[in-house]
DNA sequence: TCTTTTCCTGACCGTATGGTCAATGTGAAG
DNA sequence: CTTCACATTGACCATACGGTCAGGAAAAGA
């Protein structure tokens, strides 16, 4: 393709690089946790020298805290659907759904998260006493609604919560686990279908939900 | 107290050390993860020089290998209320109660199975493919046979079990995060027991238990 | 074209890590 | 007391890691 000179060129080729070295990241990441990752890894994984990465990025901090940031967008960008329902069925049910989905697409991403978390929250914790403390504020207010209406039980929102970001992260985080179990392969469609499934129909049910 | 030359003070110091030295590196490995984990540091937890820690452990991995099958069993013997119930409420009852107790009193043990597990599961595969592949097919199995006499509802077996597993263990991988969003305190007595009520109750009214 | 800014990278550095070892201490057996 | 296996540890080593830097290539502006 002809490619003339064009006015952006040192943009694109910032934004191209950036993107490589954040995916490599996210693996590396993910597959050795932010100790047992190295930089000349992330390097060789994205196709470039290390001293490259560097450039783009000042510190192996600097990077992880980016992949961190960019896994938080997305979960909560996944939970808008939770707002624009009308009950519990449809909210939990689409939120299961979309998060099962991030769990299938994205299992790199929730696993760095699962391992920022479990270590404590170096780089996050105030995102987590911040954005996400009223994101789960919002949320608990919704549900504490639809009880009092009579929509569902009286279950603990907050618990509720916990076991929904439980059941469908699990997918991601213990992705291996199930895998192994299920003969060494990856989920085929029809086995992702039915986790939904189990999870939405259980979940809803438990609740009282109608 | 009397201290009268023992004649096994040896294999007393022995189990000591090594105790010492696997409680240490549990709470080190679940903090840092394998990769940020270093052997000075378990050494200066235990109290011992690092020389000493190779005395007893070969390697770093022999000693995390150690740390992780240590957890392992923990896990399995937890199971055994699952077997001596005489129906699905008692048995997953009490298996939700086995599981969120250890995940309280153990959670940098749920935390280091976790990470490897993660990580793709580097040393104990082995146990993944042969004791919790006969564990897991044992009770999907009497799951089924309770779905067959009308106990509870038709549902997934492999999958109810990853929700058993995901809800309790959650508690403890991401403790931290129920913490944050606790207002930094940890749970109190009465939270758990909520907690604990919250997951039997909605899981097994989710799967029509009687 | 010339200049400036951005991009790229091989070579290098200080440090920290896992692991070793020789020397020494310490219970127990004869 | 002597002997011997076990236990302890400071000092040491090779390696690998995160990070730096000088100098060159390539794009953008003049």
């Amino acid at each position: 393709m002809d490619e003339p000179a064009r006015p952006q060129k040192r943009n694109a080729i910032r934004a191209q690089n950036e993107a490589l070295i954040l995916q490599a990241a996210e693996k590396v990441f993910a597959e050795a946790g932010f100790g047992g990752a190295t930089m000349q890894l992330i390097a060789d994984m994205a196709g470039l020298p290390k001293a490259n990465l560097h450039y783009y990025f000042a510190t192996k901090e600097d990077l992880y805290r980016r992949v961190v940031q960019n896994i938080f967008e997305i979960w909560l960008h996944a939970a808008d659907c939770f707002d624009n329902a009308p009950g519990p069925v449809e909210a939990i049910g689409a939120y299961v759904d979309a998060k099962m989905e991030i769990s299938r697409r994205h299992p790199n991403g929730s696993k760095v998260w699962a391992s920022e978390v479990m270590h404590g929250a170096p780089v996050i914790q105030d995102y987590l006493e911040t954005t996400l403390r009223d994101w789960t504020a919002g949320r608990a207010a919704l549900i504490q609604n639809w009880i009092d209406e009579g929509r569902m039980d009286a279950v603990n929102p907050d618990h509720l919560l916990y076991m929904l970001w439980a059941t469908t992260q699990h997918y991601a985080d213990f992705g291996h686990q199930i895998e192994t179990l299920n003969g060494g392969a990856p989920l085929s469609d029809a086995q992702w279908l039915a986790a939904k499934d189990s999870v939405k129909r259980i979940l809803l049910k438990g609740i009282g939900a109608v």
